[in-house]
DNA sequence: TTATATATATCGGATACCCAATATCTATAT
DNA sequence: ATATAGATATTGGGTATCCGATATATATAA
């Protein structure tokens, strides 16, 4: 038995949260906020547990991808003292627009007028 | 100029799914679609597909997940002919309200103004 | 009845995501 | 130089998602 799943208010738990995890949308979340201003990781976390309402990410969920998507050549890094800025290539601008597009196309009507 | 379907899929990669592939959105979106129209399984595949851009999923991708929403008590079923068509519980409008609200704001600034 | 077509259901395995714990690096203070 | 604090990086493992193949069910046609 779960307990409830009805808790509401600031926490939500896992919010809304039987139904999905977003599971897969790090990276695309990712792109989008360093396309918004470029920061470094631990920055990114906090922003990322903002809008999700939770906890900051973990070290092995955020710095991996933040590696996979250099590999991927859609981010640079560029040490500013004791912390590594990320930001957007060309290229990764590039993923970002489509990824943008497909991510509207499928969600298309999800959200109020 | 700009003709037709965003051409995913060749170039640089799976276009836009080099960042992520949306891999635990599944079940938002089904409650998603079945909350706008009841559908049957393989209306629910080819709506999907036809927003991602895709192949229709598999149908060891799309009963599972229906199985599950229904384990959770967010959809039933009603047999109809040859099809059964999946529809939203109270429990499940309950839950897509409170996911949605969750996405909204994961992703708010994602859309262009 | 049998045959056919479509929808639904399940199984096995591959992939990718994410976390907790641990280790390394950098800058500053002493 | 060492110590400290914070950021970054890596490792190992658990888990959910997804696909391809296969099996079952239902309705229609002959």
């Amino acid at each position: 038995m779960r307990g409830g799943m009805d808790r509401e208010g600031d926490g939500e738990g896992k919010g809304g949260g039987d139904c999905c995890d977003m599971r897969g949308m790090l990276g695309f979340l990712i792109l989008f906020l360093l396309s918004k201003k470029p920061m470094h990781g631990q920055e990114l976390a906090g922003e990322i547990a903002i809008r999700k309402g939770e906890k900051k990410l973990s070290p092995g969920t955020i710095y991996p991808a933040l590696k996979g998507l250099k590999e991927l050549g859609f981010i640079v890094e560029e040490r500013d003292g004791k912390t590594i800025v990320y930001s957007l290539t060309d290229k990764g601008e590039k993923a970002l627009k489509l990824a943008k597009r497909k991510f509207i196309k499928t969600f298309f009507g999800i959200f109020p007028e």
